[in-house]
DNA sequence: CATGAATGAGAATTCATTCAT
DNA sequence: TATGAATGAATTCTCATTCAT
């Protein structure tokens, strides 16, 4: 019975949250009512500020809630590279799969909401940076740390080097998203994607093999790199 | 003797942009209010109403004014490029300029506010993006395009090489301030600059010096490489 | 306990629609202010707003409610009408009472209140025409027919007929009352009726009394008349 | 040199009152603003003020500038009654142009637009029913007396008869105008107008001439009526 | 506990009218 | 004389938050 009573509580606050963060992603902080996330959620308002306090605190719980999913997606992309055969192939493959899941819609918006409100909530979006994207970005240092342990990158300082393959990978389709609310589609996506990993290779692989589909020169040193990118993104 | 300068119609419009640049930046779209925008301008709220039509107006028209101002301000620093002697050295010194300009509070207030309300207000933000945006991305390929013309750069999409070079420059330091509002020191925006054109080097240049990461390791001859892009990415 | 008599948030909502029927009668649509409907009727703007959603649903709702007691109250005078045996007094009765009724001083407001606003909110007006005018006149043209039937009434379209009649019968006060606000004594109004009654059944009546305007001439067996009114207006 | 500033400031004055007559007919009074009745006349709203004091005034000037119109123009019609030869045939006839003058839609308009303020401007309704109306409505008398003199009608009291007149010609196109909305077609208006004619003639009428086209009945002396109205009216 | 109502303020927008120029 | 600006208040509507039931 006990447990019942939790678990009916516990739903409430599940609801709740998945209505906050429904009405936040959606509206902004400001334009989200507290009316309207009490109705999404299918409770009384005086049952959200039970739960909440206040919207400001709704808001943090909701955003901060997040950044364990983000970091995990990247744990669980990145893994795929830590015993690779061929780090040009599963470089390019991880590089699909992080921009295909750093692009979902969901994503984007809660990128958009955190930057901003992160003039009014300065904590959130510290706290959301430190969590979310850092952790993510650590995993990924780990990652090239090790490859770079096997002598398939040539980098000293792997934080830098995976913010630079994200810099990247996501510059382009992530402004484009911002700014002009431009989904890309998948294939665009793609080619961002393999342009990016195309470029960091050259910057920072070490390999005889020529980056990608292209033309090669002739190619003496195995330390010698092949770098092109195409005409007309 | 009112033509002498500007009309008192003309100051006021100008008074009232200025304002509301002002507070727009500060508070957000709907945190501004345009009470505040009518007392910073020391005009009523008749007159701004008069001028402008309604709030949205207003915010079109004081975002999209800023774009000339970027494309200007990307425009004059990329100049020092055109006429190189040592490659190296003065696209440091570009991408010195670059961030630090890139990262004027006012430039990452402004980005974030369009951003913020991309979503309520999506011509603005496309508008933005590519006249803002986008021209100075322009001017920058045009730039490397030139560059590669005389063999100092190896690439075939310039905008592709434009895009990547803004990204390795700015996507640290601009993330960090979106999210958290951490505002670099010159320092270390000075750093991120050296190790972005250093990775963009490594990548694009023709240089025996293989530059990569923070710290160069000895290499002799074999560091050499061969960058290139894919057509059709 | 509370729904011994009505529910609490009935109540309000029938405090409510007193309050903007008494505030839109007295100062009009436009007029009108919600802070005074929510002030009249003792309940806070939000409770109004909550009820009602804004402006032109409440002005809608206050004035659809009045149909029913419109088109009941002309069904309940005219009832009288029925099984007479001395038509001519019983119409002079109706006529007394019908135009005491349709001219109390909330149904004239009420009707003000309607064309004042007919053109800004087309379908109220309407709405109200059929469903309150409209009913009140079949009602009366059922009870015409019934009379021709019983030959006391000499006419081919009711509904033409009752149109008549009413016409004949409010057509002066109404006007009066409409443009000047000058409220016809009870005596003024019995002289209206008395005239109208009687032009109308020298027009539609079939009696040996001539009965022609106000002052009666003396008339022998040669005052007969025949009338009729086609069918379908 | 005088005399064309004197009309120069004529020609605003007129300016102003059609740009005020057309605003205040389109949008009421409480929904017209002067900045809208300025703009209109194409002058500066210091100057509406000049000539109007303010909007009270100039509601008066243009609603009372309109009664001469109206009455000369009953007046006109009602003068083809004077000398007829054929009551019947050229009562109908005024009947008819009676109506579509009438019901033309500025005149509805004025009427809306008087009815809906009377209250709040109870002098302007009260005189333009004096001056409008009531100037009409004695012309109409005066008529129906000269006939009655002539033996052509059989009344007593003019005023009544010729509101009686009014009343059946307009009761129900004019109502169903004011609360729907709806503009009676020309043969619409002309099957009311008949109707009317007809109905007034069986009531006020002294005619061995059996009413219009329809079935007759056997009739003896002269003083005895036949009405009737024609199917299909 | 949870619902409807209340509070009290603040948002955008519009208005009639009046100064200055 | 006539124009742009100012005034100052009012209007509709919404909000976050808190009582009372």
């Amino acid at each position: 019975m006990e447990s019942r009573e939790e678990s009916r509580s516990a739903r409430k606050h599940r609801l709740i949250m998945e209505a906050a963060t429904a009405v936040f992603l959606k509206k902004g902080y400001l334009g989200a009512s507290m009316d309207e996330v009490a109705a999404t959620a299918g409770v009384s308002k005086q049952t959200v500020y039970k739960h909440f306090t206040d919207k400001d605190r709704l808001f943090r719980e909701i955003v901060l809630a997040t950044t364990d999913e983000v970091a995990g997606l990247v744990r669980l992309v990145a893994s795929t590279l830590d015993d690779t055969q061929d780090l040009e192939k599963d470089l390019a493959n991880l590089g699909r799969r992080f921009i295909s899941r750093l692009m979902e819609p969901q994503l984007l918006r809660l990128r958009r909401l955190i930057i901003a409100n992160a003039e009014r909530l300065p904590d959130v979006g510290r706290t959301w940076y430190e969590r979310g994207f850092g952790r993510a970005l650590a995993t990924l240092a780990g990652c090239f740390e090790r490859l770079a342990k096997r002598e398939l990158l040539r980098l000293d300082d792997p934080t830098l080097a995976a913010h630079h393959f994200v810099g990247l990978l996501l510059w382009i389709p992530v402004n484009q998203a911002m700014f002009t609310g431009h989904r890309s589609s998948k294939a665009e996506l793609e080619r961002y994607a393999d342009a990016a990993v195309r470029t960091f290779l050259a910057a920072y692989g070490i390999t005889s093999k020529p980056a990608l589909n292209s033309v090669r020169r002739s190619e003496t040193g195995k330390g010698r790199r092949a770098n092109r990118t195409a005409q007309a993104i």
